[in-house]
DNA sequence: TCTATATCACCC
DNA sequence: AAACGGGTGATATAGA
């Protein structure tokens, strides 16, 4: 393996593992959310043979090894080494492979393994690595922070040395595999995910706390006021089958879902759309609909915030097989119900800009398939606007605010057709949320695909490259690789979502490396936080780099961005969550008022 | 009563 | 024959 390393023409290949926690409490119980704590630091230079290892508290102010451009930086999820050294305030590595995007990249749609730790790398490749059980025990220990016993240090080090030892390995065994130019550029995104895993998205703590703490009350005022007609819930649950009474009591004929085995009849049917459909009709159900709606999923219980008003969890890049982020929807506040953002709030003396690419997948679709006419109607004013135009469903030389102020719902419409045809929606399912009939709803995917047959010509190309048996590759080269019995749907779907992705992390790079706070990157947007003073420069500059970043993807097309402040003290708000926060801070209100007047 | 699965809620 | 894509996670339900 010497002589393939030492082609690749760096001076250092350093391999590296390190340890860590997020600090502790009295009882020793790890504090999600908080900063990273680094424990240890073991690497290992594979053409000099030197070796390194640091304990805490014996960490220098330099990193013992070179990090600039003549290093080749090697781990396994390398943010989790770039966060421990910005921990130690240390310089990140300028290049760096990181061995878990790369078994991601090089396993993606094919069939067998799925698991894609370190573990699993391992066993694909044949290689022998420590137990699981074992694995969990170190990591255990170490979250549970110091002291640690002089035994404990010597398990801990041997542990991180061990999975040294397994990324040579693995390293070796995937160097004939790897693609370079890909796994440089995926490698860089270490960096980003590490300084937005650092920065964390601001909050209101105290608010928060305050009503994670009343949730409860909250949530039965909230079911109380409405319940009271109805008599469905026991506590905060919906119960089925008194709803069924009451549909039976009200001669409501409910639709049902599929009968199962042993069942005289299916179950009710109580997903939203069945009951936001219902309500039209039986407005006596409208009330509980909207209920249903608001408190459908509200967890906050488990968002991690540290101890300075930061709500954290990790990024998990490269996790989905469009290559996307997929951090914990419980954890990760952009994850949850919209109003929940509406904790969020800038730190005194600062700003929150939400950067979001507009239109995003239609303007990757027009950009990669070489359409013109999808690239104009992208371009020049209004997507959804220029595709109803060509339908004949708006006027020549309508704009998206003439649309708005006087065809109401009709570029929604369009909207919700136009990206549901982009992924092979059929009429059936379109006219239901078109709330037109299945012909008019086959008409406008005809009309997409007669428009846009450039476009379209390109997706089947994509489609039938893959059945055939050949991977799909990103611009930046991500793949999916053929499995068995791929889905035509879904396999369309991939040039646009993992570009996209692309774009996203290209962003997230430049924007981190420009020296810009990040606090969360959200698929088509990022969550800047800057000082008020800042702010013109920093509006201005970011969006001038999300634009570059599409241009480096998309050969040179450049994506529209849009933009939205907000200043301290205002909070975050979502206009599809205003009501349910004005509701909660109602009840919250409420509570306050009785609580003073006992 | 416990566990696996299906369904549903939410996000882009 | 017909099918919008990518996800995470909680809970209700079925079956042991």
């Amino acid at each position: 393996m010497r002589t393939a390393l030492k082609k690749l023409g760096f001076k250092r290949i350093i391999v590296c593992d390190t340890e860590y926690n997020f600090g502790v409490d009295v009882e020793s119980t790890p504090l999600d959310g908080n900063p990273l704590r680094p424990v240890c630091v073991c690497a290992k230079d594979l053409l000099s043979n030197e070796t390194w290892e640091i304990w805490l508290g014996e960490f220098p102010g330099e990193p013992p090894f070179p990090l600039d451009e003549t290093t080749l930086f090697v781990a396994y999820n390398a943010s989790a080494e770039v966060r421990t050294f910005m921990a130690a305030g240390w310089p990140t590595p300028a290049r760096v492979l990181d061995l878990f995007a790369e078994y991601c990249d090089h396993r993606n749609g094919r069939d067998g393994e799925s698991g894609r730790s370190l573990l699993a790398a391992m066993m694909h490749f044949g290689l022998d690595s420590v137990g699981t059980v074992h694995k969990q025990q170190m990591i255990d220990r170490i979250l549970k922070g110091p002291p640690f016993t002089e035994e404990e240090r010597r398990e801990i080090l041997d542990y991180c040395w061990s999975d040294v030892y397994a990324l040579e390995r693995l390293l070796s065994a995937m160097l004939p595999s790897i693609e370079w130019k890909g796994a440089l550029v995926r490698g860089r995104y270490a960096h980003a995910v590490a300084a937005m895993e650092t920065a964390g998205i601001p909050v209101n703590a105290a608010l928060l706390d305050e009503v994670v703490a009343r949730w409860s009350e909250i949530q039965g005022g909230l079911i109380r006021e409405i319940d009271r007609d109805y008599g469905v819930y026991d506590g905060t649950t919906f119960k089925a089958d008194r709803f069924e009474v009451f549909v039976e009591r009200h001669g409501i004929p409910w639709p049902r879902r599929q009968k199962r085995k042993g069942q005289a009849v299916g179950s009710l049917a109580l997903d939203a759309d069945t009951f936001g459909d219902m309500a039209k009709i039986f407005p006596i159900v409208a009330p509980l609909a909207e209920l249903r709606n608001a408190i459908g999923k509200m967890r906050k219980n488990d968002v991690p915030v540290g101890d300075d008003g930061r709500a954290r969890t990790g990024i998990r890049p490269f996790a989905s097989s469009t290559s996307r982020n997929q951090p914990s929807t419980s954890q990760f506040l952009y994850g949850q119900s919209k109003w929940i953002r509406h904790f969020i709030q800038p730190e005194p003396g600062h700003a929150l800009v939400y950067f979001d690419y507009s239109a995003e997948e239609v303007g990757v679709a027009a950009a990669l398939s070489g359409d013109k006419v999808m690239q104009a109607d992208y371009l020049d004013g209004d997507f959804y606007v220029n595709f109803g135009v060509a339908l004949g469903q708006l006027p020549s030389g309508c704009t998206k605010a003439i649309a708005e102020d006087h065809f109401h719902g009709v570029r929604d419409r369009l909207k919700i057709a136009s990206l549901a045809t982009l992924y092979g929606m059929g009429p059936p399912l379109m006219a239901s949320r078109i709330e037109k009939s299945r012909a008019v709803a086959a008409a406008w995917i005809r009309g997409h695909r007669a428009r846009y047959n450039v476009f379209w010509s390109f997706i089947q190309g994509a489609i039938d490259h893959l059945m055939r048996g050949g991977s799909l590759e990103t611009e930046l080269r991500w793949h999916l690789h053929p499995g068995r019995d791929p889905n035509p749907r879904s396999v369309a779907n991939f040039p646009i979502q993992a570009n996209a992705s692309e774009i996203l992390r290209v962003a997230c790079c430049l924007v981190t490396e420009a020296g810009f706070e990040v606090c969360a990157p959200v698929h088509d947007a990022i969550l800047v936080h800057c000082k008020i003073e800042n702010l013109d420069r920093t509006v201005t500059e970011v969006q001038a780099l999300m634009v570059r970043a599409s241009q480096i993807v998309l050969g040179g097309f450049a994506l529209k961005v849009g933009t939205e402040v907000t200043q301290y003290p205002d909070h975050l708000t979502d206009k599809r969550g205003t009501r349910m926060w004005e509701a909660v801070m109602k009840q919250m209100d409420l509570l306050k008022r009785r609580r003073r007047k006992a």
